[in-house]
DNA sequence: CGGTAACCGGACGCCCCCGTCCACTTGGGT
DNA sequence: ACCCAAGTGGACGGGGGCGTCCGGTTACCG
């Protein structure tokens, strides 16, 4: 759905947007969002014309080479959606999302609104209404905070992404856990102060757990 | 001592020196450290050739600007040693200078080596060290969990410079929340999880804490 | 008050990116 | 084998940032 009608392309056509596609994943993911359209032209073996005709934005671009990324991401909630303890799930969906950002830094900042209003990629919302389905589960539960609200998930989620180092290794690393710290913070404990108020984040997400 | 020996100065040399000083550093805190020099030539009401000849190059620009900052960064972390209380002092170190990260983005990236290998700008390994003290207290004090490693402020850092919303107040809240996570996961508690392994980050610091 | 050195800012050349146009090439149907 | 529309990449003009040079201006000292 996010693919264009797979119109019928000429085969040489099919196959220099395959290359650049491999050629924009790679350099997002190394680089971030920023590549210069010619470096992912230049890395694809076209010239910069093929690229604009088969890709007129950049954020036709994004959208299209992330597309597998958020399908994962989406995966990922649903794996932990599907969890008989939703605390679990919870913590499995917060470890496994900022793995996947460490990763791929392009597609940390696609998926971060990085483009104000991109049309709802791959229903964005309605994974966001699936986690907040975990959390008020896991809240019911007892093992997340009372406190807890849905931009939180955000914040550490743009929290995650301003984490760099050199080595994609050590980011993972770093991620793990910067990942291990957000779950604790958001277990529930009986001493625990309460939070200074959430703010409302910039994303369209609907503020309530 | 960042400072250049104040060398006699022709008075008008002094002024613009002063309002490029005061355009960067708004600038910076408005919208990070890449805006063009020429953008802060311009709000200066200077030439380019005035501001390069004053500043050859942009780290010197930037080290200047933030020298406040700085001192006030190294004075939250003398307030918070000074606490009796060590878990207190070291909440207030990481609230505070969240709170000031928050309010000024160009800081943010220029203290956590934006620009690699600056030139221990202003002490910042004896911050650093001062702050590992206050740490070290702070778990002999059984407040801050054991397996907390000096690293982790970095981390908390850097993601705190991750978070962006729209207004700097909005962002000011956020950092807050955030911060109160922070210490949150920080604190040490009786039943909570083991963290994954730190990662050594890139700065300089000494992992030890 | 006058001379000089310090100082100024506009203008220049360089490089990189952007998005588009167009003359040539090539896939694939007949 | 032929043809032509789909497809291609090089080239172009525009815009913006960079760092530097230079002819005019101005503070300061005697």
């Amino acid at each position: 759905m996010p693919d264009r009608l797979p119109q019928k392309l000429r085969s040489d056509a099919k196959d220099n947007r395959d290359r650049i596609l491999d050629a924009a994943r790679a350099l997002f993911s190394a680089d971030g969002l920023d590549v210069p359209m010619r470096e992912i032209a230049r890395r694809a073996g076209v010239g910069p014309a093929t690229l604009y005709r088969r890709f007129p934005t950049k954020q036709t671009l994004v959208a299209e080479a992330f597309a597998d990324q958020l399908h994962a991401c989406r995966a990922i909630v649903d794996e932990g959606c599907a969890d008989a303890d939703p605390w679990r799930g919870l913590c499995l969906v917060i470890e496994k999302i900022c793995e996947l950002h460490a990763r791929d830094r392009g597609f940390t900042e696609a998926f971060l609104s990085a483009f104000p209003g991109a049309p709802d990629v791959a229903g964005r919302e309605y994974t966001l209404k699936a986690v907040a389905g975990l959390a008020r589960r896991a809240k019911d539960a007892g093992r997340l905070r009372s406190d807890f609200v849905l931009d939180d998930l955000i914040l550490i989620l743009m929290a995650n992404k301003g984490i760099h180092t050199r080595s994609t290794d050590a980011q993972v690393m770093a991620s793990r856990r910067f990942a291990g710290l957000a779950i604790q913070a958001l277990e529930a404990c009986p001493h625990h102060a309460p939070l200074p108020p959430a703010a409302r984040l910039a994303t369209g997400a609907p503020a309530g757990a």
